[in-house]
DNA sequence: ATTATTTTTCAGTAATTATTGAAAATTCGA
DNA sequence: TCGAATTTTCAATAATTACTGAAAAATAAT
C-alpha cells in the first residue's frame, strides 16, 4: 500500500470513527490530517488536501483548538497561520479525557444533585425506582470522576505499567 | 420539583447526553425512560410518554435490545410484547463498554494493523511521521483493550475498590 | 382456516447538522 | 494611515440523519 493511499484511508476511518463519538467527521478528519503530517500546515494546506472549503477549515480548527487537540504555530517571517496537532496519543486521550469530564460528566452530575430533590412518597414506586436510578448514576459519576482525574494527572509509563500490573 | 417534571427533565438531558456521544437523540430517551420505569412498557406506552411514532419505537428498541441494554419481557396472559431495561448503572456501563470494544475498537486496530505495512523509505519525513502515529495508536488500543478487559470482567465493588485504592 | 392483534418494514418527508462562499473584520507591513 | 493579505463570520444551501405512518408480515386466538 501506498503512502498517499494509506494516509487517505487513515483520514478517513478517523472521520467515520468521530461521527460514532459525537464528533462531526471533518474536525476529525482534519485532526487525522494534521497528525500525520510532520510540518504544520496552513488553512490552504488543509483546504487543499481535504477538498473542503476555507470556512469549514477555519471552523473545526477553531473548535479543536478548543479541545486543546490542535495549536497555531508561528512561522519565523510568514504572515500565514500554521497549525499543528499533538502527536503522542495518550496526550489527545488524556486531554479529551479531560475536556469531556468538564463539558460533560460535570455538568450531568450537577443535574442529578438536582433530580435527586424531587419531591414524592418514597414509598411510591415510581418515586422509588427514578430516584434509585438518579442515586446511581450519581455514585457512578462520583467514582468516574475520581478515576478520570487520576487517569489524567499521571503520565503514560505510570499509569499503564501500575493498572496493568493490578489487572493482569 | 414534582416528579412528573423531574422524569421530563432526565429523559431530555439523557438523550441530549446520548448525541455527544454519537447515539440518537431518540434511542437514548427510550433508555431513560425505562431505566425509571419501575414496571416493563410496552410499544405503546413509550409511543405515548415520548410523543413518537410507532415505527420509531420500533426501530429504536430493536437497536437498543442489540445493544444489549433493553431486554423483551414476556407477561403472563398477554399478546403485547414488554420492555425493560437494565437498572444497575455499573452494568449498563460496561455493557456499551463491551459493545464500543467489539464494533468500534477491534475494527479500527485491525485497520492500524494494515496501514503500519504501507511502503516507502522510513527515513522519509512524511513515512516515518505517519508510521509513528499509527504505531501510537496500536500500542495505546492494545493497552486500553487489555484494561477494558478487565473492566469488564469484573465486578463493580471488586473493581472499584481496588482501583481507588491503587489512585487515591 | 379465518380473523384480530401486534410487530416490522420502508418509501416519503421532516428535522437537523454540516458546508459553502462571499462579505466583513482583522492583522500587519510599508 | 493605507492597503494587501489573511482570518472570521454567517445566511443560504446542501447533505445527512431521523421520523412518520400506512402497508405488509407475522403471530396467535377462535
Amino acid at each position: 500500500m501506498k503512502l498517499s493511499e494509506a494516509r487517505q484511508q487513515f483520514i478517513s476511518t478517523w472521520g467515520a470513527m468521530g461521527t460514532h463519538w459525537g464528533i462531526n467527521r471533518t474536525m476529525a478528519q482534519v485532526h487525522a490530517l494534521l497528525m500525520i503530517s510532520p510540518d504544520p500546515l496552513t488553512q490552504d494546506d488543509i483546504m487543499a488536501q481535504l477538498n473542503i472549503s476555507r470556512g469549514n477549515v477555519n471552523m473545526n480548527i477553531r473548535d479543536l483548538i478548543d479541545w486543546g487537540l490542535v495549536d497555531r504555530v508561528l512561522i519565523q517571517g510568514e504572515r500565514k497561520e500554521y497549525f499543528t496537532a499533538e502527536k503522542d496519543i495518550w496526550k489527545v486521550a488524556t486531554q479529551i479525557i479531560k475536556e469531556r469530564k468538564r463539558r460533560e460528566l460535570d455538568p450531568m452530575m450537577k443535574l442529578m444533585d438536582q433530580l435527586s430533590k424531587v419531591e414524592g412518597d418514597k414509598k411510591d414506586k415510581e418515586v422509588k425506582t427514578f430516584l434509585e436510578t438518579i442515586s446511581g448514576i450519581k455514585k457512578f459519576g462520583a467514582h468516574a470522576d475520581d478515576m478520570l482525574g487520576v487517569l489524567v494527572k499521571s503520565d503514560e509509563s505510570w499509569f499503564l505499567s501500575t493498572a496493568l500490573k493490578l489487572f493482569k
